[in-house]
DNA sequence: GCTTGTTTTATTGTATACATTGAGCCATCC
DNA sequence: GGATGGCTCAATGTATACAATAAAACAAGC
């Protein structure tokens, strides 16, 4: 709620790229977050009143949205939540573990005093989140954590690739993961920073592997059963 | 031309949904195949007028178009297809060293007969355009012959990131790429069916890098001047 | 004659009205 | 009594009208 209204508000003054973008990102950071869960709806009418916005503005960024495969726009009925099914969440996870990791040597090479010392700040801001337990916000943080090295590569196409992965993972924990356990063990990111600021791709690398798989068998891949149970299938129609 | 005409006459009786889908390809497609040169200018109008739908259709399929990076949206100046800078260039390459040489392991262990016969017929057909000097069709060829291949990993969030790289490398050729050379020596590409159909993922994948390697290293990056030289740069303003 | 300020025009940004369609509900028929 | 058909409602798809703005053409002054 405060999130809209200070979008609602700022919006006043700002230029209406700027509105369209913040409205984008409270959207996209709910999802994140997981406070809009998988399967939700977004209705038109009502993100429209919500940001006080035209529906025209909304569509828009719904379609961004579902171009990062977070919304699923299905004709006639509207958006939601995607739901990752476990395919989806499989390669996922396998593209992360190719780019992310490939991407550790060139981070590595160009890791500075500056650059290592703001990841240690998020990660330490990440830890305190999870003790004071904000989960929503620790889920944020840790996906943010993961960006922002891959943008230390320096190939912002990758790192917009990387970024899409980590908002996809976060729906993928809030379908297929255990409540309460969040994906990246606290203590794994500060290790990962040591190895960079060494300027150790290849450990770095390895690590970052193990940390993905790690999150990724941490994971319980049942697909759900649809709610109304299919008689056909039962039945062997 | 004859193209537009196609779509809008077999929209009349399709769906909403596959008519989009149909401009859409119609317009991505002219862009790959270098028919739209970077830089051209892309109204709302005259994209409504041509395909027979009005703006807010042709909207929905340009925002698609510049979250792709193949065209540009600048605020009320409107769309026009992406001119890549050296950067980004780079950012391509790299990007597309990183995940299609990846790719390669995966994509040998699931190469069947049938796979293989399919991308013979494509590096077949395109070696065909060569020799018919369709120029156009040859670059769309190439790009789709890549494009599969990732497809055959069996990925299809990576296939769809290759998908969108071999887009921008279109664009890119077209800015720096020297005319009448194409990227992809013909015979190149019979031969990564070779390693694949044998299993060898290993030499694929070096000789897919090698094969990059070559596009990349027959450009010459140089950054067209802007069209007004920039008077307070030359006399140090 | 070149620069600068103004008007005009062309093009995009936004909202709203209308058409279309899928879902839920109710009545009727079997 | 259950199921099917039609009806109503709610939500999206599409187009168009209007507003805002940047580029271009033009005119006036230096």
């Amino acid at each position: 709620m405060s999130n809209a209204q200070a979008v609602k508000r700022s919006a006043s003054k700002a230029e209406g790229d700027e509105r369209h973008e913040a409205i984008y990102r409270a959207v996209s950071d709910a999802i994140v977050e997981q406070r809009l869960k998988p399967g939700a709806r977004l209705r038109e009418d009502a993100l429209a009143d919500v940001f006080g916005i035209s529906r025209t503005g909304i569509r828009k960024i719904l379609q961004r949205l579902a171009l990062e495969q977070l919304v699923t726009l299905t004709p006639r009925r509207g958006a939601s939540v995607t739901r990752p099914t476990a395919d989806e969440a499989k390669d996922v996870f396998d593209a992360r573990q190719l780019i992310e990791c490939g991407l550790m040597p060139d981070v590595a090479r160009r890791m500075g005093e500056k650059e290592a010392a703001e990841l240690r700040d998020m990660a330490k801001r990440e830890r305190q989140a999870l003790r004071n337990g904000e989960q929503s916000v620790a889920i944020r943080l840790s996906a943010d954590f993961h960006v922002r090295i891959a943008q230390l590569s320096g190939n912002a196409t990758l790192a917009a690739f990387v970024e899409s992965l980590c908002s996809r993972s976060s729906l993928i924990l809030a379908v297929y993961g255990h409540p309460g356990h969040l994906g990246c063990e606290s203590h794994d990111h500060d290790d990962l920073i040591g190895y960079l600021e060494a300027g150790n791709g290849e450990r770095a690398s390895a690590f970052m592997s193990r940390h993905l798989k790690a999150i990724e068998a941490s994971l319980s891949m049942v697909e759900e059963e649809e709610s109304a149970p299919d008689l056909h299938q039962i039945f062997g129609g």
